[in-house]
RNA sequence: GGACGUUUAGCUCAGCUGGUUAGAGCGUCUCGUUUACACCGAGAAGGUCGCAGGUUCGAAUCCUGCAACGUCCACCA
């Protein structure tokens, strides 16, 4: 091997755009090259409103791994890569940005068709970043089945849904009251508002001097438009007036009339325990509405405020024209000049804001498109939510093969809560970058005022002329929910639909468990019977180092391709990857990147010695190996169980603790030991070399297989180093177990205490390291003293041992001379120094130590209950602890107690 | 107002169904130019596991209460 090949320090830059292009190259991206059971995962399509942020690395990491790691299993992995259109947050962006360059008001000025091309333009550059970025990270995706949710395939898939839910009677057209927001200019559902405490006033007041009952409000020129007033039904203060009307005069167009009903949501401890209800803005209040007529006793609806956000005809003269935020001032002020006010008193309070265009949302009536989830189906006789609530429970149609297992758990029960508490979904909005709403409508005739339009619903309009489609677009949620599906062709029966869904795993972080997870569940099971995934792995947020959001506004942001082009993609994988747990934050610093870049060169370093030091021409696979010393057998076991322990962690998505295990196992024990070690074993006998070097590159090859779904990078690079086949496709190690060793483990792990025990006395009495000292070992087990002779040239070389006597013989320590002692082995350690005072008083806290910790255990074995419920094994090792301790104890403090003496 | 999460070494975090003298990385201290690696090696220091009770032979781990911080939800107008 040459060294010129494997440069000292692992460049990451240098090798990993080569690397990503040799592995699209290679075709084993796509499912149709693989063999074995189909594995699939959908990537959460990234939003087009920018490029990807750190975030977006930690799920590429994740997803990545996981795609890795079932393709080594020898699955048929397939990882689509997609991006999201997102339709209101992506035309917000836009808007804002063609708003800075000075347009007042871009749908106006630029109208519609010139918009969406505006933002299309916008949309497609952002899609070519994040394409690039995600190949950056080395993302294992198949791009041949690239897929966006706002191209033809997924329109078909939406207007399919939207027309098969139109039929079945769920989506519906209704007059109700929705979240608008005045400066998007548009609705949004109520998974798209943000909830903001700010202080506020809240008013008490009537509305004339003679009306019987006080109204508390913080909205007082929503009251224009009031209609009835609220109480609870067993409040005796007001029960005589239930059922009666007065009327009022406040300043709207025209008098109210006010209806006195009774309804069990109003709470009478608050305020006066009278709710004054406006219908047209209050949703709660429209509620009340609703269920007035549908008792027969209805009451009156008033839109006061437009869309525009300003005060309508209906609040009267007055106010017309006016902000809400003037209205209500200027009827605060009228109500204290006509003596009316009662109260005034500051209060904090939450209001919705939008999510993208952040003013605050008014409750405004209009007529919207809806999905109904509480409606049964008529082909299931089961609801949206029912099917929802189903699929994380009994199974779809209680088929437990059609459980969503969400990971970690407690997700679930968020997930039900939810699904419990959820309300029809307003799917419409008046924005134009987004699936246009597959609904047609014709104006048939005018009697009148009264005009009659048909309504249409299709992909494509019908035969005949005068068909107008609706202007509105889809909540762009209504697309993502058929992500799992849509990307494999549905509607059409497509025979990657029948290989790859439902898939197997997906992760996503839990700020998008309502938004996504909720609505894919829901649109698979309506519309495949179906759940879109068997196990939903959800992340957690990572913050920066303080602990705050990583945000544009306070501009933390961090670009992860700068951090690539510094550290390297497997860098920041393993720092992603390690150190985090599912559904908990994460902190992002950069020393923990630094780490991670430290690890790449140790394992490069490692490759590099192994590699150059072995005498093997074309080192290939190396099947069995022999091993033929007891660090041999320690190493060999230990790779076994790491293997198992890896695996297992792998398989329960426990991502660090694997990566953990592994960096563990290679750092602390394959280079700090195994390594050094074999230094030593190859310079011995010939047969021995060669079987050394056979197990360095067995366990070198078995790590890069382990390693390469966490850093698949480096680990290729390598391994073109030791076969021409791509690392990506090798078998992930089988079963290993054979190689488990308890007893070389065993004592192995007596040598390493030795070893570190004669390291600790060097360093406490400062010997230089150039200095070799002799050492007696004492053992009165005939075993063990064997085991100390067949180790004695390692011993010696790592201790830094001159002389070793190893022998049964008990002898007092002779002067100048440091003690230890382990289990059944006497140390005394030669010192060229004297330097007795320290030595005492080393060997008098140690001897402390063990008094202290036979003294707790003695205690504890003594105590017969323990000894009578506790496990025999735990007994057994503490018993087997304490005579160790014991033996210890003896030969430090009785040999100690003589030297003193002297 | 509800629900959930977090609280373990100076910092960032692991610790699965309760069981050896509680771990890692970074940082700190001491020593080191041993031909894989100073992006390194050797050794060490550092924790009454937020607080208070309880269950148990045994609790960081289970239960109850409290506190601090955080997140989500909710129609107190």
């Amino acid at each position: 091997m040459d060294e010129k090949q494997l440069p000292k320090a692992y460049e990451a830059k240098q090798y990993e755009d080569e690397i990503y292009a040799a592995w699209e190259k290679s075709g084993f991206f796509n499912p149709d090259n693989l063999k074995g059971k189909p594995f699939t995962i959908m990537m959460p399509p990234p939003n087009v409103t920018g490029v990807l942020h750190l975030g977006h690395a930690l799920e590429n990491a994740l997803m990545d791994c996981m795609a890795r790691y079932q393709r080594m299993r020898g699955e048929k992995v397939l990882l689509i890569p997609g991006t999201d259109h997102a339709a209101l947050p992506t035309q917000a962006k836009v808007e804002k940005m063609l708003m800075q360059k000075g347009m007042k008001n871009p749908r106006q000025e630029l109208g519609r068709d010139k918009l969406v091309e505006k933002i299309r333009e916008f949309a497609e550059e952002s899609r070519t970043t994040i394409l690039s970025q995600i190949k950056k990270i080395g993302t294992s995706c198949d791009w041949s089945r690239l897929a966006y949710t706002f191209d033809d395939a997924r329109n078909r898939a939406v207007n399919e849904l939207f027309c098969r839910m139109y039929k079945d009677g769920l989506i519906y057209r209704g007059y109700r009251v929705v979240n608008w927001s005045v400066k998007g200019q548009s609705t949004s559902s109520d998974d798209e508002i943000i909830f903001i405490e700010r202080p506020a006033k809240l008013y008490t007041f009537k509305y004339s001097s003679n009306f019987p009952i006080a109204i508390a409000t913080t909205r007082p020129e929503t009251k224009l438009g009031d209609t009835a007033v609220a109480v609870h039904p067993s409040d005796s203060r007001y029960a005589p007036y239930i059922g009666q009307v007065f009327t009022v005069d406040v300043g709207a167009a025209k008098p109210l009339q006010i209806k006195i009903i009774a309804d069990e949501q109003v709470d009478p401890e608050f305020g006066t325990g009278a709710l004054g209800v406006t219908p047209a803005h209050s949703s709660v209040d429209f509620a009340m509405y609703e269920k007035q007529k549908a008792k027969g006793e209805p009451i009156d609806l008033i839109p006061v405020i437009g869309l525009d956000g300003k005060m309508t005809a209906e609040a009267g003269a007055d106010y017309v024209g006016l902000s809400v935020e003037e209205a209500r001032a200027k009827f605060v002020l009228w109500l204290k000049e006509q003596n009316l006010l009662l109260n005034e008193e500051d209060i904090t309070q939450n209001v919705g804001t939008s999510d993208r265009y952040g003013d605050v949302i008014e409750s405004i009536p209009m007529t919207q498109w809806w999905l109904d989830v509480n409606k049964k189906i008529p082909s299931k006789g089961k609801s949206l939510c029912d099917l929802m609530r189903e699929a994380v429970t009994t199974g779809l149609d209680g088929d437990s093969s059609k459980i969503v297992t969400i990971t970690p758990d407690r997700f679930k029960k968020l997930y039900l809560d939810r699904v419990d508490h959820l309300r029809d979904w307003c799917l419409s909005r008046q924005i134009w970058w987004g699936h246009r709403i597959p609904v047609w409508y014709k104006q048939m005739s005018e009697v009148g005022d009264q005009k009659s339009e048909t309504i249409f619903v299709g992909a494509t309009a019908p035969e005949g002329d005068g068909w107008q489609q609706d202007p509105d677009t889809l909540d762009t949620w209504f697309s993502s929910g058929s992500w799992t599906f849509s990307t494999l062709g549905w509607p059409e029966q497509t025979k990657d639909l029948k290989t790859f869904h439902p898939t197997q795993w997906i992760q996503m972080g839990y700020e998008i468990l309502y938004l996504w997870l909720m609505r894919m569940i829901l649109m698979s099971a309506y519309a495949l019977d179906e759940i879109p995934f068997k196990d939903a792995y959800i992340h957690g947020m990572l913050r920066d180092k303080n602990g705050n959001k990583f945000s544009k506004s306070s501009g933390n942001g961090i670009d992860p391709i700068d951090v690539i082009d510094e550290y390297g993609s497997d860098a920041l994988r393993i720092s992603l990857l390690i150190g985090t747990s599912p559904g908990n934050d994460a902190r992002y610093y950069t020393e923990k990147i630094e780490s991670g870049r430290n690890f790449v060169n140790k394992l490069w370093n490692i490759s590099r010695f192994v590699l150059t030091s072995t005498d093997m021409l074309s080192p290939e696979l190396v099947e069995g190996v022999k091993p033929q010393t007891l660090a041999d057998r320690w190493i060999l076991s230990r790779f076994a169980t790491v293997t198992k322990e890896v695996t297992d962690h792998l398989e329960k998505y426990e991502f660090s603790q694997a990566g953990e295990k592994l960096r563990d196992f290679t750092w602390n024990e394959f280079a700090d030991w195994y390594l050094e070690i074999a230094k030593i074993q190859k310079q011995e006998e010939r047969s021995k070399k060669n079987e050394t070097d056979k197990i360095l590159l067995y366990i070198l090859q078995n790590l890069l297989i382990l390693w390469h779904p966490f850093m698949p990078f480096v680990t290729e690079v390598i391994w073109k180093n030791i076969s021409k086949d791509l690392l990506i496709v090798q078998p992930w190690p089988s079963d290993k177990s054979k190689n488990v060793d308890q007893t070389s483990e065993q004592n192995f792990s007596r040598i390493q205490q030795l070893i570190v025990a004669i390291r600790n006395i060097r360093a406490q009495y400062k010997v230089r390291p150039e200095k070799k000292v002799d050492i007696r070992l004492q053992s009165s087990d005939k075993k063990v003293r064997q085991l100390l002779q067949e180790n004695i040239t390692i011993i010696k070389t790592l201790a830094r041992a001159n002389d070793i006597e190893i022998t049964d013989e008990i002898a007092e320590p002779k002067f100048g001379c440091a003690l230890a002692a382990l289990e059944k082995i006497t140390i005394h350690v030669m010192l060229p120094n004297e330097d007795l005072e320290s030595e005492m008083e080393r060997i008098k806290k140690e001897c402390q130590s063990l008094e202290v910790y036979i003294k707790t255990t003695e205690t504890k074995l003594e105590n017969k209950e323990f000894v009578s419920n506790a496990p025999a094994h735990i007994v057994a090792t503490m018993k087997a602890k304490l005579q160790e301790a014991k033996e210890k104890f003896e030969t430090i403090c009785t040999q100690f107690k003589k030297q003193n003496n002297k």
